[in-house]
DNA sequence: AGGTGTGAACCGGTTCACAGCG
DNA sequence: CGCTGTGAACCGGTTCACACCT
């Protein structure tokens, strides 16, 4: 998902799949808004529509977890919260170090999300020494000299990079050279890493051009035949010349007809 | 990806997999980063590393946009970055809106990588009469009152919700009504939308979670035959007691060999 | 020779539909 | 009878391997 080795590729822990495994946490959402309200038990139908998926496919991904249901009934709330909670690993807590204590980072270390469900921030770091010894969502900043003495001294296994793109390969490299082995990535950068450390990457701006792919499909969807022209590509005029190569032909198609507006020169 | 009806189903926009779609940004990155360096061709080997994939999927990507590489040379570099950019419907630019101007918020709208391609935050938005009028990221903050004239007035189809989760939902449902068709979803909450609108999540916690799975998996993988035990969770108790139903019959099994700890009762 | 473009095999994941159990 | 659990069909996406072009 991010490097050239990145994801468990054969290594699919003991059977669960990976889909289902990314969608425990939506489970154990809805299940625990349940808890709170004190609902002893949930079909798959109802628990499906509170976590946004269908009822086959989470009955397929609980079964995957054992029988933990009733048949006639449903699941019990509270045991099923303690299975998932136990299969993801929450039951333990993780201690994480944060590097990068900027906008993005000092957002994140105030959010309250992680402490919530077993995680646990041990350390803010930043390489700026004006951070340092800061106070950020009530912890001091750290400077990052001493990343390697607070991973080894808090047995961090789960860094999260939230610094500029330049430097986070290097900040990731000194993560995985001082123990972590799962990374969460914030820059917008694709990181290399070693074999057996797992790396997720978040990408704010990646989201939106993938929202904007699909915008830009609906607006041309009813005007001309099919998509083109009508959206509002407008006159890109002469941005790029050609492929270089190429002859003269009026060549090769995209999908669509021929390349549109484009090659003018 | 977050609710009842959301991504496109059938309606695969003409032909390009949605997979591939998510991986364009990605391509696209790193051509930007070879045009500022003036490289003028990349092989689809080295703009796969680059991107972190493998080269025959890079190249079946680009085979649905359409043949815009030279056989024994490789990419035009500037060519593809102007294909791929039309292809996002980065050509224009987008207007968003960002509501929820809390941490989270305000650190999305200092973060430079939406303006730099394509999009354009056209207004920030709060509830609280406190926040309006304050200056964030250069811009003033307006109030919730106004969120429907602002989208009207701007021509905002893009939403950014990074309120709290309690009034996601509420702030969806008014993004929709005003116009908005897509929504980036930094709550952590299930959107439920209308078909045609599309919702893409952003969870922290869930990314976090999903690590700490494969950390859990990490750590028992040598000790004990197989994962179990071994790792840290250590003594749970008794925490929850079991199903409910089920007779008394050490029944069914955890995909392991049966259920651990738990059911003490 | 070198690297793209792509049919075909393969694989993980989703959906279907129903058997099985409470 | 109701709802879970799951084999089997199905489908999108990835990988392979090679034909084809420059």
């Amino acid at each position: 998902m991010a490097t050239g080795r990145t994801h468990r590729p054969a290594t699919r822990s003991r059977g669960i799949p990976e889909a289902t495994v990314a969608r425990l946490p939506l489970y154990l959402r809805a299940l625990t808004a349940l808890s709170e309200r004190s609902v002893p038990t949930v079909s798959s139908e109802e628990l499906a529509a509170a976590a946004g998926v269908n009822s086959a496919k989470l009955r397929k991904d609980f079964s995957y977890l054992g029988s933990y249901g009733t048949r006639g009934v449903g699941y019990d709330v509270e045991y099923l919260v303690y299975q998932i909670s136990r299969e993801l690993g929450l039951t333990q807590d993780w201690p994480i170090v944060m590097v990068g204590i900027g906008n993005l980072g000092a957002a994140l270390a105030n959010y309250g999300g992680f402490a919530s469900r077993g995680f646990r921030v041990a350390a803010l770091i930043d390489a700026d020494p004006a951070m340092t010894g800061k106070s950020v969502a009530g912890m001091a900043v750290q400077h990052a000299d001493d990343l390697e003495k607070i991973i080894d001294e808090n047995g961090v296994s789960i860094g999260v990079i939230a610094t500029p793109a330049g430097a986070a390969q290097q900040v990731c490299d000194r993560l995985v050279a001082a123990g972590v082995t799962s990374i969460l990535n914030f820059a917008p950068t694709v990181l290399s890493v070693p074999d057996g450390v797992d790396v997720r990457k978040v990408d704010l701006s990646i989201e939106l051009q993938i929202l904007a792919f699909h915008e830009q499909r609906k607006a041309g969807e009813s005007p001309v035949d099919e998509a083109e022209g009508a959206v509002g590509v407008e006159g890109p005029a002469a941005k790029v010349t050609k492929p270089a190569a190429a002859k003269n032909n009026a060549d090769r198609k995209g999908p669509d007809g021929d390349v549109p507006a484009v090659m003018p020169a």
